[in-house]
Parts: structure tokens; sequence; C-alpha cells
DNA sequence: ATACCATTATGAAACCTTTTAAAAAACTTT
DNA sequence: AAAGTTTTTTAAAAGGTTTCATAATGGTAT
């Protein structure tokens, strides 16, 4: 790899002005830039970024922890955010948090370590006061960890009431609810506009709480036979709904004739099901987007519009609803 | 965040004594060595990694090249490098080629500006050249771009051959084969294999070739509609399988009564999915853990015991094959 | 024409943080 | 006191950026 010195020497200037040249900074001659430019062609050189980021102490490196990069819908939303951090000349380094502590503590040094610009947490509730220490541009998404703390995060509360009418609107009267783990904001959020809506209409839910990366078929299972007669469903997210649908199905009831389901999230999946499954879609591409945006003028020390967005929600109408 | 003069200044030794001190190289004192640690301990100090990989010309990072991060797939796969590459204290990063040449391009730059230390290429077959000029250790995941560059890849034909048995023996006669793009050479070695045993048995087997990300609908329903006594599918993968079931639902065949279906991969989704699927298992996190440690090997220079791994693979039984 | 100042152009040197080779200093041995 | 160890410091290097100093140029006022 040529250095910023072959390149002077190669053009017969100092390492000064090459550095302009390729900053675009302070005052160099168009004819010695055409020239240096050239040279830079010609060498195929690149600047070594690691010697960029030591001396401005800015890596343009972003860091991710996420609990389950597999889980299908952080593996979208990954996706997302990757397109977005590339498209702003920024690189993704990833973490798998596994929702373990000491991993989570581990990954936090070397953030100072890399000095990465910026981070990501998503969907992670742990080691909150390592990471308000720590003292680098830092967002969330799908939780708030400090009201300091800059957030994204779906209308979970709408997604909750869009589930809601729907079902009521396609006479569902006997409602399960199953939810995800309810440490997460989101789970809470999406239950209580489900309930609200509920309430309204006077009808009671049945609620049963589960794992979001695995559910356990016996639980739902037993649930279900413990309220046979029920006829709307409303799971948490889209995974929890296709283990209940199997289980549905297991125990012969049809989808969506005998009950209706719906989850949330809409991961591509969800297509290509069978039924398709109805659903609240969260704005996958847009959270990424948002997200970086928001990150990046973090970094910039430019004014944040609002520092917790939430963004909205809407119901995607498949076969498992009537 | 301290560096290593501050830590130098506070404990009254040179720079250099420090960095012996963290780096366990070269003399120093008992006494002195305690003192800096207490400092550094005091300080708080982590040895900032972009230095040292500037001056090591060695980064710690691996980088990732992956056609779509959350093709199911691919998500498990990176769960499990992640994994790997973590816990021999190297850090990933990730980039999403999307099957996008320039993309590529620039990701390679990448690789020289942060020095990093080794490369995965998974299932990506466009600059083969600009790679085989990167002096970075550097191993391919289900392809091989050269015969002098590391692979690890599963054994595709003995899981086309497992995937042939399996339909034989429960006496499926009519067998379709619908293909992932045949440009990808696991997806020639699983049909080669699977054609093996057909032609052993005289059987003739229709295929069709389909998107993996996005199998077309209307491509496979009229695929099936023109062999409508299909009795046995084979697919190039999980995900081409569930779209499969969902056009033999839609055109009312019962599976695996009327059309028995096997995939390939064996994603976590398999187990769940109604009916769930039979499919030749991946071994993804056997995968994860070969690729590192081989990577690693080469990274230290270290002797390689086989250049190209072939990592055995398994039929997974589950409802949508008799 | 000359003096003066602002503007443009360039290079030398310091700096960012760390490692390491070489030099120097401080102890021990003989 | 010379020689040999051990310990520590100095200085260069890795590959850049930036500040500062200097020089050349051009325009304006005298």
């Amino acid at each position: 790899m040529p250095t910023i010195k072959d390149v002077a020497k190669k053009a017969n200037v100092s390492v000064a002005t090459v550095s302009r040249v390729i900053n675009n900074t302070g005052y160099v001659n168009i004819e010695t830039r055409k020239m240096v430019q050239a040279v830079i062609e010609e060498l195929n050189y690149v600047p070594n970024e690691l010697a960029r980021s030591l001396f401005r102490k800015k890596s343009k490196i972003i860091g991710l922890i996420v609990p389950h990069i597999s889980t299908y819908f952080f593996a979208e939303l990954i996706e997302s955010l990757e397109d977005a951090i590339t498209k702003h000349g920024y690189k993704l380094m990833i973490f798998n948090s596994k929702d373990d502590v000491e991993l989570e503590k581990r990954y936090i040094n070397v953030f100072n370590q890399y000095n990465i610009d910026g981070l990501i947490l998503v969907a992670n509730t742990k080691s909150i006061k390592l990471y308000l220490e720590l003292n680098i541009p830092m967002l969330t998404i799908d939780h708030i960890i400090d009201k300091s703390i800059p957030s994204i995060t779906s209308d979970n509360i709408l997604g909750g009431k869009l589930a809601a009418e729907k079902l009521i609107s396609t006479g569902a009267k006997n409602i399960i609810h199953f939810r995800g783990p309810s440490m997460l904001i989101t789970v809470v959020d999406r239950s209580k506009g489900f309930y609200s809506i509920m309430d309204k209409h006077n009808i009671d839910v049945n609620s049963f709480d589960l794992d979001f990366r695995t559910p356990d078929l016996k639980d739902i299972e037993m649930f279900i036979r413990k309220h046979p007669k029920v006829d709307g469903i409303f799971c948490s997210s889209d995974i929890i709904a296709i283990y209940v649908i199997s289980v549905l199905k297991k125990l012969d009831y049809k989808v969506p004739e005998d009950v209706q389901v719906i989850g949330f999230d809409n991961i591509e999946l969800c297509e290509v099901l069978n039924p398709g499954l109805t659903t609240i879609a969260q704005p996958i591409l847009g959270i990424g987007i948002s997200t970086i945006d928001k990150l990046i003028m973090m970094i910039n020390k430019k004014e944040l519009k609002e520092v917790h967005s939430v963004l909205p929600v809407y119901l995607v109408e498949r076969e498992s609803t009537k």
C-alpha cells in the first residue's frame, strides 16, 4: 500500500500539500492539485483511515449492540442500519450481546479502544450505567435508557390499538394476547394500546408471556386449551404468531375462520407464510434511516429536532384475519 | 480517555515502561510494574487500539462481506461467526454487498484503510480479481474463488444425495427440483448430488431456477401446474421450500400426503413451520467455528491442515415428508 | 516606481497514540 | 575498576493532519 509520503515524493511536493489535496482544505494551486490527483490515481493511493482516526480522534466506525443478530426482525433491522451507515461513509462494527452483561462490559471497552464515533443500542436494557458513563454519541432503538439519550421507537401503542380495532371490527370476542417478555418497553406499550381499545369495548383479554426467541410450544398449547373458545389472538411479534399458528393448527383450529391471528413487526416472512400473517408493520427502512440521520447529527454536534422519535406503524392485512 | 502519557506522567516513568507493563515484554522491575498497574487501574486506562493497529499493521478486526444480511440463513451464519470472532478477541466489521460490484470495490478499499486482519467472503462471486490482489488472509464460505484461497463449504453433494434418497425411499416418483441461481456452486453441487441418485434410479427430474431471496410465486405455480402429478420436491434452500409449500397449499395439494417437500439449510424457522420442514441441515455453528479457526491460523501464518474444508450435512426429518 | 498589505501557495515541524530498538543509567559481580 | 545484568529512558517509527512560518504574487495607495 502506498502512503502519503510515496505520493508526495512522486509528485515532488510535501506531504502537507498532498494532505490538503485529499481533504480539500487550505490553499493549493490548481495545477498542483491536478498533478497530485494524477499521482494519487496512478499509485492507487487511499489514505489510511487508522492514521486519520488517530489524529482526529474519530474513527468513522459506528458500533451496534444487538441482543441476537439472527432474530429475524433484528436481522432485517441490521440490514437497514448497515445500508444507511455505509451510505454516510461510516462502517459498522457489530456486537451480539446475547443479553449477557459481562459481554456488554467487554464491548464497552472496545468502543473506547477504537474511538467509535457513535453507538446504537438495540432493545437492550442491561448495563445502563456503564453506557451512560461512556462519552460517545449514542442512540437507542426500541427502548429508552435515559431521558437524555435519544431514541427511536415505533409507535407501539398505536400498533396495539390497530390490532385491537381490527380484531373487534371482524367480530372477535374471545381474545388472547400472547406477549413477549414484559420487561421490554415495546411489549408493554403494544399491550397498553391493545388493552386501551379492548377496555373501551368491555372485552376481556387473557394474556400470557412468552420468550421472543423461542416461545414454548407447550405453554402456548396449554394456554389455548385453557381458553378453547378463543377467536382472536394478538401476538407481540411475528415469530410468536408463527408459533401460535402452528399450535392452533395442531389443535385443529382454522385460521382465520375459527381464530384470527395478528402479529407484530411485518418481517419479510409474513408474506409467504401459510396463511399469510396479518401484522402491524414496523417501518424497518425508516428506522434505519432515522437512526443514522439522528446519530450523525449527534456526532456532528447538531441540535436534534426531537430527542425521542416515534415512528408510525400500520396494519398489513393478510389471510390470518377475516 | 487517558493516554499512555497520562499514565506515564502520573507513575513517574517513561511511556516505554508503561508499554512494557501493558504488553508484558522486556525488563521491568516488579515494584515499578505494580506501581504502574495501580495507576492504570486508577485512571481506568485502556490502550488505544487504533494507535496499536497503526504501529503493528494489525487491527484485530475481521471483515465480512455477505450478499444480504437479512437473508435468514446468512443471519444465522453471521451470528455464529460473530460469536467465534469475539471469543478470539477480534471484532467484526460487516458489509452488505447486495451483489453489487461497485459496493464491493468500495469495501475493498476500506479493508486496506483499516488494516483489516482477515476477510471472510460469503457466497459471493463478483470482483474475484480485486480480492485476489488484496494481500489479506482471506477465506470463502460456500464458494471457491481460487484454488489458493481456503474455503469452507458444506457437503452440498452429499446433501443433494440425502434428499434424493429420502424422496425415493418414501415412494416419490414425479420429482421437481426447484433450484436457486445456477451460478452458485452450492446450488450446482446440491443438484449434482441429487441428480446422481435420481439417475441411478432412472427417475426423471424437472428442475426450475428461482431467485434465493424472492422466489417468484407465479413461476412456482406455473411450473407446478405444468407438472401436476408431482409428488416430491427438493428445494435448494428452506426459503424456497417455504414459498413452494405456500403455492402447493394454494393449489390444494396436501403436504406431505400428496407432495413431499425437502428444503436445504435447516434455518431455525423450519422447526415451527406448518408443516415442519424436512431439510438438509448445514452445521451453521460448525461453519462459524471452523471458519474463524482457519482464518486465525492464516493470520498467524500457521500451516493449514486442509485448504478447502467440506463439512458434513445431515437429513432432519419433519412433517413435510412421509 | 515604490512601499505596503492582502492573498495564495508551499514546506517544515509538531502532533495523535503506541511500540520497539538502541542508548543510557543503575546495580551486581568479579 | 572493568564487565555483566537489569532497568529505564530516549528517539524513531507507523501514516496521517494541522499549525506556523516563509515566499511569491497582485493590487492599491502614495
